[in-house]
RNA sequence: GGACCCAUAGCUCAGUUGGUUAGAGCACCGCCUUGAUAAGGCGGGGGUCGUUGGUUCAAGUCCAACUGGGUCCA
């Protein structure tokens, strides 16, 4: 006879949103960002600021060579710095941006003329042009898809003729103060590029070498006296036919005596004392001690000792370049084959041979016709042969090494004297190594990196025998002189900034010694400018130049780059600032580690399969990796793996729901008008309030030091604990149950509308697209970008209601305890089934916390609950079934249902509600 | 060979100026929930904090050495 019971469902007030649950990163990220781009939300941004008057905060971009794709670690370059500005943007300033592509260079040129053989210079350019242009467009759109705002429509790029100009410019300034000079001078050449190498595009790599020791018969001097020789060792035979001296150290002490293999060869020979040991152990002559003798390496220098197979004295000289843990004590030195050996061959005036050409054979001048033509490294056999035939060699051993290789051609590079010019370092260091000193490193172990390798640097060589950069704009005079003219080279920089590079190519000598005005017998040089000092002049060509960054006179706030760029582009821009200004282009200088695999070791390099980013934005959404940047410690290498990216989406769907929850919980909600003022807030609303202070001021905190990671782990524990496994579940029964406009609930939605402002403001710079898609919901006109981020409201900087909680929270967990055994006994199944018996300490902190019974009641999501104030020493519960009756609305079991005749079925709040 | 960095749960990491029983997320196991549901909650297992010494009433935390891994430079 009972009618069916009446579907209170529809009486309850569930959550409702359009904001989807499912992200659909893929299909809504491109849409979101179309409507940014179309709307012009860069620029909106900018002005706003602008318009403020904000302070500006400038980073400047380290230009991403123009060549191949976007891969993680590009990716993780780009977004980090994404995350700097978008941070510091919300943060109140104004954060110009301009990116911009390094462009020319010896990959592209490469790739170009594998491709094909015989391209005229005007025709190599055009193609490299073309090649970079379309890396740029492509990388370009995979920096844009990743959220990344800034002026894309106009980056700088280091092929264009005004960027170009300043480059020759500079060189000009540099010719001006005296730093450039022309010399002969010991370069590393790769001879598979043809061309001379700076440090960084140098790598090294495990080769095994033949090494040798070789007797170079003494003529005159100590050694001479006794009828013996000196014995140098080396790695490098082929270097033999340029030897003009022999080092040794003058503090050594060196053994002069007989010595006597197994063969019963007799040699008297030199050998510094503490290598006698080693020197016997690899070529199997033993010293006779009855013979031996000390002498002083100082004693032998002078002396004369006589090349082992060309009609020629080596000399004998004292340096400090000698060393006592291989070899013999006395060094090789070939001063066009080595920087130490030029060293040391300039300071005792030994000359210089260099008989090597550009593909790494031997010239004329090697003095052996059987040699001519012949790849140095193969070499190496036939002057061990010629040695072995003679007598001189004393012993020879394989000799693996790290021995630095080409970074392009992966062949082993040689030392080689040929004409370069150079730029004197040593009249910028001290004032480079101050400004170092004046610079902020991040994190600080980057000032000794880079304080290293400016202290020991030597002279740049800025001279590059290539086609695809900016052209060394020098000219030769008929007997071969060189033109080191500053006004000149301006003249060709305007000439370059009308007609574009291109046109030193394409003019003939008379031709364009004509346009500038020159004799017309001169001829033009064939050299490039090292790539390095593109890059290097970008704070003359960009940050001074470019009016958006009118009034910073060149020098940039920060600079972010992987670690390399420490002798890379860091340096080359701190060189290039100091000769151009004096100073340090940059304020602080940012370093973050490399994209490895698990194990640590470095990947994303050539060689390797390199994780595209792409893959990974097309498969996720780009906020997962921006979510992904930011969980990342960029102070050091950074560990990738699927599974370790995939980890994240559990954390992005929980950031994701947390607003969905709390966007559907204000369904309605009227802030201005109907939020309570939050003297009248319940205790559970102010301890959330009081915790997104402290949530809010650490992640501000840690925005301003960069740290994402902490604004990622705050954000995450903050959602995860606070809100979805407390406040979010707790306030369920007043949200749902009770009337729309009770206290109660308006108290709660006040709570809530503030977490999620500050929530989706605090996600912004993080999840780019969908802390714009919660604030679209959240019923905004505009982006989220153009807020600000919250501000800590002082009313809640205190920490009564967060003290209670805590208390509450304890006495929670032993109750869960005893609950979750009951459930597991199968007496209980959901918690509403549960009768509880507390029993707490009189008088505690606890008992004092449980004041408010209904409040105590909600907290713990329990309907029939019992408190007890008694003598135990800790917190005791009790659990068993309830045996109140369940309302049908609002699920709990309470006393008093059946009292109201209207809704039998119901509790006095819920039936008061449906009244 | 020189300089620097790192070492905490299966994985990624927190652990403030040394101070109770070392925490979180993910993963895993069990239970509940169908009114956040391609969601949510509760409980659980799992760590001699790289090793060995030292300072201290007290060390994951400070010092030294060593081992392992990494980066840069020779």
């Amino acid at each position: 006879m009972s009618a069916p019971a009446p579907n209170y469902k529809d009486t309850v007030h569930l959550p409702k949103t359009d904001f989807p649950m499912k992200a659909d990163l893929i299909l809504r990220e491109p849409v979101r960002l179309a409507a940014w781009e179309s709307s012009g939300l860069y620029q909106k941004i900018q002005a706003r600021r602008q318009a403020q008057g904000a302070p500006r905060f400038l980073l400047h971009d380290g230009p991403p060579f123009a060549n191949g794709d976007v891969h993680m670690g590009t990716a993780l370059n780009k977004v980090i710095k994404d995350l700097v500005l978008k941070s510091k943007t919300m943060a109140g300033f104004e954060t110009p941006y301009i990116p911009g592509w390094d462009c020319h260079g010896l990959p592209i040129e490469f790739k170009v003329v594998k491709e094909a053989r015989g391209l005229s210079a005007p025709e190599i350019r055009r193609r490299s042009e073309e090649f970079a242009r379309k890396w740029i467009d492509i990388q370009k759109a995979s920096f844009r898809r990743l959220g990344v705002l800034g002026d894309w429509d106009h980056p700088y790029l280091t092929l264009t003729a005004g960027y170009e100009a300043t480059v020759m410019r500079f060189f000009a300034t540099a010719v001006d103060k005296d730093l450039v000079y022309r010399s002969q001078r010991p370069v590393q050449w790769s001879y598979g590029a043809k061309t001379a190498l700076a440090e960084a595009e140098v790598e090294y790599q495990e080769k095994t070498s033949p090494a040798i020791f070789v007797k170079f018969k003494a003529t005159t001097g100590p050694v001479a006296e006794a009828g013996g020789s000196f014995v140098i060792w080396t790695t490098t035979p082929w270097t033999l036919p340029a030897n003009l001296g022999i080092m040794v150290s003058p503090g050594f002490t060196y053994i002069l005596g007989n010595f006597t293999n197994a063969e019963g060869v007799e040699e008297t020979l030199v050998i510094a004392s503490a290598l006698v040991e080693s020197f016997t152990q690899k070529t199997g002559f033993v010293l006779d001690p009855t013979s031996a003798k000390d002498v002083l390496g100082s004693a032998l220098a002078g002396s004369i000792a006589w090349h082992p197979f060309l009609d020629r004295e080596s000399r004998v000289i004292a340096t400090s370049f000698v060393t006592d843990d291989t070899g013999t004590g006395q060094v090789h030195t070939a001063p066009g084959h080595g920087m130490e050996d030029y060293i040391a061959g300039r300071e005792n005036g030994l000359g210089l041979i260099s008989p090597v050409d550009d593909d790494g054979n031997f010239t004329d001048e090697v003095g052996l016709p059987d040699l001519v033509g012949k790849n140095v490294f193969a070499a190496n056999e036939p002057i061990i042969a010629m040695l072995i035939a003679s007598g001189h060699l004393l012993g020879r051993e394989k000799y693996v090494h790290q021995y630095p290789h080409c970074w392009r051609s992966k062949l082993p590079i040689i030392f080689r004297s040929v004409p370069q010019y150079f730029l004197k370092i040593d009249a910028v260091r001290q004032q480079a190594l101050t400004e170092i000193d004046t610079t902020q490193w991040l994190p600080p172990w980057g000032r000794n990196r880079i304080y290293g390798t400016v202290e020991s640097r030597p002279d740049w060589c800025i001279s590059r025998q290539r086609t695809w950069g900016v052209p060394l704009p020098v000219f030769y005079k008929e007997d071969g002189e060189a033109v080191l003219d500053s006004a000149v080279a301006r003249k060709v920089a305007d000439l370059v900034e009308q007609h574009g590079t291109n046109v030193w190519f394409e003019k003939t000598d008379a031709e364009l010694c004509g346009l500038l005005g020159l004799p017309d017998t001169w001829t033009k040089g064939k050299d490039t400018l090292d790539v390095w000092i593109d890059s290097g002049c970008s704070s003359i060509a960009v940050t001074e130049a470019r009016p958006e960054y009118a009034g910073n006179e060149g020098i940039a706030d920060l600079y972010i780059e992987a670690t390399d760029q420490h002798r890379g582009w860091f340096q080359s821009s701190l060189m290039c600032s100091v000769i151009h200004r004096g100073k340090a282009p940059y304020k602080a200088v940012m370093t973050h580690g490399f994209v490895t695999d698990t194990s640590g070791a470095k990947i994303s390099k050539s060689g390797d399969k390199p994780i595209n980013a792409e893959h990974y934005y097309n498969k996720y959404g780009a906020d997962l990796v921006r979510l992904w940047v930011s969980s990342v410690d960029w102070t050091h290498d950074v560990p990738f793996s699927d599974k370790l990216f995939e980890q994240n989406g559990e954390v992005y769907r929980r950031f994701r729901n947390t607003l969905r929850i709390l966007l559907a919980n204000l369904g309605g909600f009227e802030a201005s008008t109907q939020s309570v003022h939050h003297d009248h807030l319940t205790v559970l609303d102010r301890w959330i309030l009081e915790r997104l202070h402290t949530v809010t001021t650490e992640c501000l905190n840690a925005y301003a030091v960069y740290d994402f990671r902490k604004v990622f782990i705050t954000l995450n524990q903050f959602c995860a604990v606070d809100l979805s496994a407390l406040y979010v579940d707790i306030s369920k029964d007043r949200m749902y149950c009770d009337a729309l406009d009770s206290p109660r609930r308006r108290s709660a939605q006040t709570a809530m509308h503030r977490v999620l402002d500050s929530l989706c403001r605090l996600l912004a710079p993080i999840l780019a697209f969908t802390a714009d898609e919660a604030w679209e919901f959240a019923g905004h006109q505009d982006s989220i970008h153009e807020h600000d981020f919250p501000i800590p409201d002082p009313a809640f900087a205190g920490s009564t209601a967060t003290q209670q909680i805590a208390e509450l929270q304890k006495l929670r967990d032993v109750l869960m305890l005893e609950v979750d055994k009951a459930r597991k006994e199968k007496l209980i199944g959901s918690n509403l089934e549960a009768s509880a018996i507390l029993e707490v300490p009189a008088g505690s902190p606890a008992a004092a916390a449980l004041a408010q019974r209904s409040d105590a009641e909600e907290f713990f999501i329990l309907s029939d609950l019992e408190i007890q104030e008694t003598a135990t020493a800790a917190p005791v519960a009790r659990v068993t079934r309830t045996s109140y009756k369940k309302c049908l609305r609002c699920w709990r079991h309470l006393p008093g249902i059946g009292q109201n005749t209207a809704h039998p079925d119901l509790c006095g709040r819920c039936a008061g509600v449906l009244a």
